[in-house]
DNA sequence: CGACGGACGTA
DNA sequence: CGTACGTCCGTCGC
C-alpha cells in the first residue's frame, strides 16, 4: 500500500471543521485526525504487508522547472494546515510507518516508482491518492483507492474495469485524455472546446494521443481548428502528467514491511494531539496485529446487531429486559419507524400509534422507564403528534456532547459517532437513487450508535459536568418542551393595526428620503447607501467594514452632526420604523391556528449555557423605546386566564460578580438596599448617594455593566463620549473602591489560561483553546469571553434551576397557571383565576432560592393584561 | 438557491 | 478596542 500523504491530509483538512479539532494549546489537528482515522480503516480493511506514505517536500519539482506556472493557480497553503504536516509525520513514525519524500519530485512520482517496483516483485499494490494522475498506474497488479466526493473516509476502488466504466478508456490512456482536456488544479490548460467526452471519443477513434496529434487534420469543425491551434498544449501536458516510475528512493521494499506499532510512542504523540478515540483504535489495531499472527480474526469495531422486528408482548419483554436502551423515532411517508437499541441488541418497530400491538410499547414510552435519546425535544414533538407524552429521558447525547464542547457541539448522530467512537455512520451516496442495501443507517442502527456514543460522551465528563447534566439540563428538557407546546397568546388585530400604521410611515419616510436626494434608492442596501452618502453627497468617510464604509446608526448620527442633511434624518427614521415593521411582520407570520406563537428554545444554543430562541426569536422583542414597547402589548394571556405575570432577576450578573469576587464594597452595595449605581457612584465620586447626579450614575452604570464583558478604557470612552484619559481615570477610581472586582476578573483569565477552561458556580465548563493563541486578536477575544463566561453562565444556571423547581411545584400543586417563556433573566406566566398569590410565592421562593450567594437574589414581579403592562 | 456581510433587536 | 444570541435584507457566485 502506497499513500499520497499530502493530498489525503489536505482533503481531510477540508473535510473536517478546523475549529472542532484543536488542542488546548491551540494546535489544529483536523487534518491529522482525519488522515489517521482513514489510515486505521485502511489498515484494518486491507491489512497490507508493506506500507509507505509519500509527501511533497515543496512546490518545486522538475515540472516547475519546465513549466514555472505548474500548479500556479493554487492559493497559499492555509497556515492551519502547514503546521499539521510535521506532526502527522511524527505520529506516523510512532506507528511504525515509513514516510518518503524526494527533492525535485512530487509524491505521485514516489507512488509510481513504488507501485512499479512492487508489481515487478510480485506484490499486489494498492495506491491511495487523491490525485487523478495516479489513474495511469492502475493495471492488473495495481489498484487505486480514490476519495469519493463524500469525504476522506469513502474511497472508491479503481481497477482497470472500474476505470473503463467511469472514463471509457484503459488506465494508461487516462493521462492522454487529461492532456487534451487539461487539469485546472494543476494550472494545465487543455485544448479549448475539448472536454472529457470529446477526448475519449478521439482516443478511442485513433488509438492514442500520438495518433490524434499526427492525424489532427482529419478532424473537422471548430474543435478541429482548436486542436490544430493548441496541439502544443496537449504535448506539454502529456510530458508533465507522466509520472516518473524510477525515482531513486534509497529504500528497498523489504524495508517497508509493516513494523510493530510502538504504543508508548503513539501514546506520547497522541496525548499531545489530544486524540483519545484514535489512540484506542490504534491500540486495537496493534492488538489485532499480534493476535492475527495466531490465526485469530479480530474485529476492529463492534458489529451492528441484526435488528429484530418486534411488536406486542415480544416487544414488551425486550423493553422490560433492556437497561436504558436508546430510542430513535423517524417519520417518513410509510409512517413512524422506531429504532431501539442496547449495545448488543437492536429492535425495529413499525409503529402504528394506538394499535393494540403497540400498547405495551406506548406505555413504556410515556413511563419513567429510563431511555437515551439524541436531541430529545424534537422526538418528544413527534411522539406528541402520535398522542404520547415521552417521559423517562435519562440521557440526551446531544446535550451531553454540548456540555463537553459547548462552543462546537457535534449536532448530528454521525458527527458525534465520528468524534467519540471514531466510526463512520453509513450515510449512503446522495447520488444513488436506490441506496444499496445496508448502505444507509436505519433507525435501529442509529439507536445503536446513540446508546454507545452516549456512554462514551458521559465518560468524558470532567469535574461537575455530570451534575450539570443530570441536575440542570436533563430536568430542564421536559420543561422547555412544555413551554414550546404552550406558546404565548397574541393579540393579532393589535399587531396588524400596528403594522399597517408602520407600513404607511415607512412609505412616507422613504419618499422623504428620495426627495432629499432627488432620486430613488434602496434604503435597505448598505451598498447603495454608500454610493449616495460618500459619492453623491460627498460626506466624510465613516468607519471601515469588510466591504466598504459603515452606514450604521451611530455613524449616521455622527455624520448628521458633522454635515447635516435631510436625507440622514429620513434614513434613520426609516430604519427605525422599518425594523419594527419587520419584527411585527415576522411575529404575525408565526402565529399558529391556535392564536399563539410557539417558539423553539434551543438548549444548546449558547456556549455560555444560555438558551436561544428561534422561529421566531422571542428573546429580542423590542423594549427600549416607547414605540418598541407597543409590540409587547401584542403578547397577551388567553381568555381562560386572569393575567400575565413576569418575574425577573434584578442585576443578576452584578450580583454574581459580587459573589464570585467577594468584593466587600460591592457586597455592601447590594446589602444596603440602595439603588446600586447610585451607591457605587457615591463611593467612586466621594459624595452622598443623594448627591450622585444622573450623569455620574450613567457613567457608573456603563462601567459596572461593561466590566463583566471585558470593557477597555477605549471602549468606555467611546460609549460615554469622554476622553480616553477620563475613562482611564474613571476605571482607576472604580477599582480603587472595588479592588476585589479587578482582582477577580484578572484571576478568572489567569486561571483559565492554566486550566484551559472556565467554570460557573454550578460547575458548567467552557474550554478556551484560544487563550494560548499567538494571534493577539484571537487571544484577546478569548480573554474577554473567558471573563464573561462564569458570570453569564452562572446566571443561566440559576434561572434554569429556578425553572425546573417552579415547574415541579406548580405540577405538585396541580395548578392551572403555566410558565410560558424565558428571556435570560425573566420568566413569563399565564396566571389562572385565583392562583396569583400561590404562584407569586412559588416563583419568588424558587427564583430567589435557586442559588445561595453572598448577596441576596432580588426578584421583581409584575402583572398585567399584556407583556408591556406586566413589566413592573 | 445558498452563503455571507451589514445592520440591529434582546439580555 | 464589550459578552451572548437570531433575523432580515441585499449581494454575490454557482
Amino acid at each position: 500500500m502506497v499513500i499520497d500523504g499530502h493530498s489525503l491530509a489536505f482533503r481531510a483538512f477540508y473535510a473536517l471543521p478546523v475549529d472542532s479539532f484543536q488542542t488546548q494549546t491551540g494546535q489544529h489537528t483536523n487534518a491529522i485526525h482525519g488522515f489517521i482515522s482513514m489510515l486505521i480503516n485502511l489498515l484494518g480493511n486491507e491489512n497490507p504487508d508493506a506500507l509507505a506514505i509519500a509527501f511533497d517536500i515543496s512546490r518545486h519539482s522538475f515540472r516547475t522547472d519546465e513549466y514555472p506556472e505548474y500548479k500556479g493557480t493554487r492559493g497559499e497553503t492555509p497556515p492551519e494546515f502547514k503546521g499539521q504536516v510535521p506532526l502527522l509525520q511524527e505520529a506516523l513514525h510512532a506507528m511504525g510507518i515509513r514516510t518518503l519524500e524526494k527533492e525535485n519530485y512530487e509524491a505521485d512520482d514516489i507512488l509510481a516508482t513504488l507501485a512499479t517496483r512492487g508489481a515487478a516483485e510480485g506484490y499486489r499494490v494498492l495506491v491511495v491518492s487523491g490525485d487523478r494522475d495516479t489513474i495511469q498506474l492502475v493495471d492488473d497488479d495495481v489498484t487505486l483507492l480514490y476519495p469519493s466526493k463524500q469525504g476522506v473516509s469513502e474511497l472508491t476502488r479503481y481497477d482497470a474495469d472500474k476505470v473503463m466504466e467511469r472514463y471509457g478508456i484503459r488506465p494508461e490512456q487516462y493521462p492522454e485524455i487529461a492532456a487534451l482536456v487539461g487539469e485546472t488544479s494543476d494550472n494545465l490548460p487543455g485544448i479549448p472546446r475539448v472536454g472529457e467526452k470529446t477526448a475519449v471519443k478521439w482516443i478511442n477513434q485513433f488509438g492514442s494521443l500520438e495518433e490524434v496529434l499526427r492525424r489532427q487534420d482529419e478532424i473537422g469543425g471548430k474543435v478541429g481548428e482548436s486542436l490544430r491551434e493548441h496541439a502544443h498544449l496537449a504535448e506539454r501536458n502529456r510530458r508533465l502528467n507522466r509520472l516518473v516510475r524510477d525515482v531513486e528512493l534509497g529504500v528497498s521494499l523489504d524495508e517497508l514491511a509493516r513494523g510493530d506499532i510502538d504504543m508508548s510512542a503513539v501514546q506520547q504523540v497522541f496525548a499531545r494531539l489530544e486524540f483519545r478515540t484514535l489512540l484506542q483504535r490504534v491500540g486495537k489495531l496493534a492488538g489485532a496485529d499480534t493476535e492475527a499472527t495466531d490465526g485469530g480474526a479480530v474485529s476492529l469495531a463492534p458489529t451492528l446487531p441484526e435488528p429484530r422486528l418486534l411488536l406486542d408482548e415480544e416487544l414488551g419483554d425486550w423493553l422490560a429486559k433492556a437497561e436504558q436502551p436508546a430510542v430513535l423515532i423517524t417519520e417518513d411517508a410509510g409512517g413512524l419507524h422506531v429504532g431501539l437499541a442496547t449495545p448488543d441488541s437492536t429492535v425495529l418497530v413499525n409503529w402504528k400509534p394506538g394499535g393494540r400491538d403497540y400498547a405495551q410499547f406506548e406505555a413504556w414510552l410515556s413511563a419513567d422507564a429510563p431511555k437515551i435519546l439524541f436531541d430529545a425535544k424534537p422526538q418528544m414533538k413527534i411522539a406528541e403528534r402520535a398522542g404520547i407524552r415521552l417521559a423517562g429521558i435519562a440521557g440526551d447525547a446531544l446535550l451531553a456532547a454540548w456540555l463537553v464542547r459547548p462552543t462546537a457541539p457535534e449536532k448530528t448522530i454521525a458527527e458525534a459517532v465520528f468524534r467519540y467512537l471514531g466510526e463512520q455512520v453509513p450515510e449512503g451516496d446522495p447520488n444513488q437513487l436506490v441506496p444499496e442495501e445496508g448502505s444507509v443507517a436505519g433507525p435501529d442502527a442509529l439507536a445503536w450508535y446513540i446508546v454507545r456514543v452516549h456512554e462514551v460522551i458521559r465518560s468524558r465528563f470532567d469535574g461537575r459536568t455530570g451534575e450539570v447534566y443530570s441536575e440542570i439540563e436533563l430536568p430542564l428538557l421536559p420543561v422547555l418542551d412544555a413551554l414550546e407546546r404552550r406558546g404565548v397568546e397574541i393579540d393579532l388585530p393589535l399587531l396588524q393595526a400596528h403594522e399597517a400604521e408602520l407600513r404607511e410611515r415607512v412609505a412616507g419616510l422613504e419618499q422623504e428620503a428620495f426627495a432629499a436626494i432627488g432620486h430613488e434608492v434602496n434604503l435597505s442596501s448598505p451598498k447603495q447607501l454608500q454610493q449616495v452618502l460618500f459619492e453623491e453627497l460627498d460626506m466624510p468617510k465613516t468607519r471601515k467594514t469588510q466591504t466598504g464604509y459603515t452606514t450604521d446608526a451611530a455613524a449616521l448620527a455622527d455624520l448628521q452632526s458633522k454635515q447635516p442633511h435631510p436625507f440622514l434624518d429620513a434614513l434613520l427614521a426609516h430604519r427605525d420604523a422599518n425594523k419594527l415593521r419587520q419584527i411585527i411582520e415576522t411575529l404575525i407570520k408565526a402565529v399558529q391556528p391556535d392564536g399563539r406563537i410557539h417558539t423553539t428554545l434551543v438548549q444548546i444554543g449558547a456556549s455560555t449555557g444560555r438558551l436561544a430562541s428561534t422561529d421566531p426569536n422571542l428573546q429580542n422583542i423590542p423594549v427600549r423605546t416607547e414605540e418598541g414597547r407597543r409590540i409587547r402589548e401584542g403578547f397577551i394571556h388567553s381568555g381562560e386566564f386572569e393575567t400575565l405575570m413576569t418575574a425577573d432577576y434584578s442585576q443578576i450578573e452584578m450580583r454574581i460578580m459580587a459573589h464570585l469576587s467577594g468584593d466587600a464594597g460591592l457586597i455592601a452595595a447590594f446589602n444596603a438596599g440602595e439603588d446600586l449605581h447610585r451607591f457605587v457612584g457615591s463611593r467612586i465620586f466621594g459624595v452622598e448617594p443623594a448627591e450622585v447626579t444622573s450623569e455620574m450614575r450613567a457613567k457608573v452604570k456603563a462601567m459596572s455593566y461593561g466590566l463583566a464583558y471585558g470593557l477597555s478604557a477605549f471602549g468606555l470612552a467611546k460609549q460615554l463620549g469622554i476622553t480616553g484619559a477620563e475613562a482611564k481615570q474613571l476605571m482607576l477610581d472604580y477599582f480603587e473602591r472595588f479592588g476585589g472586582v479587578r482582582d477577580y476578573l484578572r484571576s478568572v483569565v489567569e486561571q483559565a489560561k492554566i486550566d484551559g477552561y472556565t467554570e460557573t458556580i454550578f460547575g458548567r465548563r467552557r474550554p478556551f483553546p484560544d487563550l494560548a493563541s499567538p494571534n493577539r486578536v484571537l487571544r484577546e477575544n478569548a480573554e474577554r469571553a473567558a471573563l464573561n463566561s462564569p458570570i453569564q453562565g452562572s446566571a443561566a444556571d440559576i434561572i434554569k434551576r429556578a425553572m425546573v423547581q417552579v415547574e415541579l411545584r406548580m405540577r405538585a400543586g396541580s395548578m392551572a397557571s403555566r410558565m410560558l417563556l424565558q428571556i435570560h433573566d425573566e420568566l413569563m406566566f399565564e396566571v389562572a383565576e385565583g392562583e396569583w398569590d400561590a404562584l407569586e410565592t412559588i416563583v419568588r421562593e424558587e427564583m430567589a432560592g435557586a442559588a445561595e450567594l453572598l448577596v441576596p437574589l432580588d426578584v421583581q414581579v409584575g402583572h398585567g393584561a399584556n407583556w408591556n403592562a406586566a413589566a413592573h
